[in-house]
RNA sequence: GGUCACGUAGCCAAGUGGUCCAAGGCGGCAGUUUGCAAAACUGUUAUUCGUGGGUUCGACUCCCACCGUGACCU
């Protein structure tokens, strides 16, 4: 007896491939509400830079309701726990309400979180541990895992601090990484993929950085900056915030600025691209009304 | 027209007679991915040093010619 699982859709693809547009009218046409799954839209007051395009969702009745954009200041830090958990809620809301819940964004570690329904290791992010860490020597901290965790540390990039830092910190906290798994589905989902051949690609995301540029997304740094948000954190919130706050501190000229940026959004787009590769489940489309072929058989399941 | 300098992968660039059958960086390509993921990390990418000749046991490295680029001079 297999109980029926609840449904959900969700639209994924490269940055700057019309997800949030596709999305919108998906979530007109079969009763939907959509839910980001990216990871920077979460914040408040980074509306350029992240691509929120908050007027795509249409306004008064026939505004579409979105889910996890704008939930948290930057100064919050979030991460891929904080989005299943987030997520999970959201979506059962909108199943409760008897709507269709959409997901879209390009965050493939924040869909497989969910698709795969990930069981992440416990152990928080722990201020003391990481300390700790940081004055450790590369060599033991490998040794230590080979001891706490072989599985893990078969398996581990050997370079990689940022990871093995993760897997000795769940590992001081008296599980095994390794234990992290991917447990039954709790959705019965359909995955719909939004690609281009490269040259288009990229060719999109020029125009959109310059789009943007045009919108104010220098003026928008520089508020942020203005609000007390450091140039290092600033760093931290993706690729335009990353080349322009340098830019801005005289690091780069204008152009160059734009080139270096244009440059290090095609190699995102097609490490995105890589992760969504690996997953064979999803039906890459062409356009909307294929997308709309494809929901309606779902749905009717 | 003359003088000088330079010509190494898609781009930048080290190397000035023998572990150079050519370092490094960028870009490209491929990949990893379970609490920072627009992050972090890995692999790969020149049978060859502008072209042709010469010197030498041996040349990317020295000599000559030619082609090209730049600067200066007339």
């Amino acid at each position: 007896m297999k109980k029926k699982l609840p449904k959900l859709i969700i639209i994924l693809g490269p940055t700057a491939s019309g997800k949030t547009k596709l999305a919108v009218a998906l979530a007109r046409k079969f009763n939907g509400e959509i839910v980001s799954a990216d990871s920077r839209q979460v914040y408040i007051g980074m509306d350029i830079g992240t691509g929120k395009d908050l007027k795509e969702y249409g306004k008064g009745e026939k505004r579409i309701p979105y889910h996890l954009i704008d939930i948290i200041l930057p100064k919050t830090e979030f991460n891929v726990f904080k989005f299943k958990k987030k997520a999970t809620v959201a979506i059962n809301n909108i199943t409760a309400r008897g709507k269709t819940p959409l997901v879209v964004g390009g965050t493939g570690l924040y869909i497989s979180a969910l698709v795969d329904n990930y069981q992440l290791p416990l152990g928080k992010p722990d201020k003391k541990i990481r300390q700790k860490l940081k004055k450790m020597k590369i060599a033991d901290k490998l040794e230590a895992l080979k001891k706490l965790d072989m599985m893990t540390y078969e398996k581990i990039d050997k370079n990689n601090l940022r990871r093995i830092d993760r897997a000795l910190e769940v590992c001081f906290n008296g599980q095994k990484f390794s234990s992290g798994s991917k447990k039954k589905p709790i959705y019965n989902t359909l995955q719909i993929g939004l690609k281009f051949p490269k040259n288009v690609m990229n060719k999109k995301i020029d125009k959109r950085v310059d789009d943007r540029l045009l919108e104010g997304m220098i003026g928008e740094i520089k508020k942020l900056h203005a609000q007390k948000i450091s140039w290092r954190r600033m760093e931290s919130f993706g690729l335009e915030y990353r080349f322009i706050s340098r830019y801005l501190r005289g690091k780069y000229k204008n152009q160059e600025m734009i080139n270096l940026l244009k440059t290090a959004i095609h190699q995102f787009a097609k490490r995105q691209m890589t992760w969504f590769k690996r997953d064979t489940k999803i039906h890459w489309i062409k356009n909307k009304s294929q997308a709309e072929k494809l929901i309606k058989k779902f749905l009717k399941k």
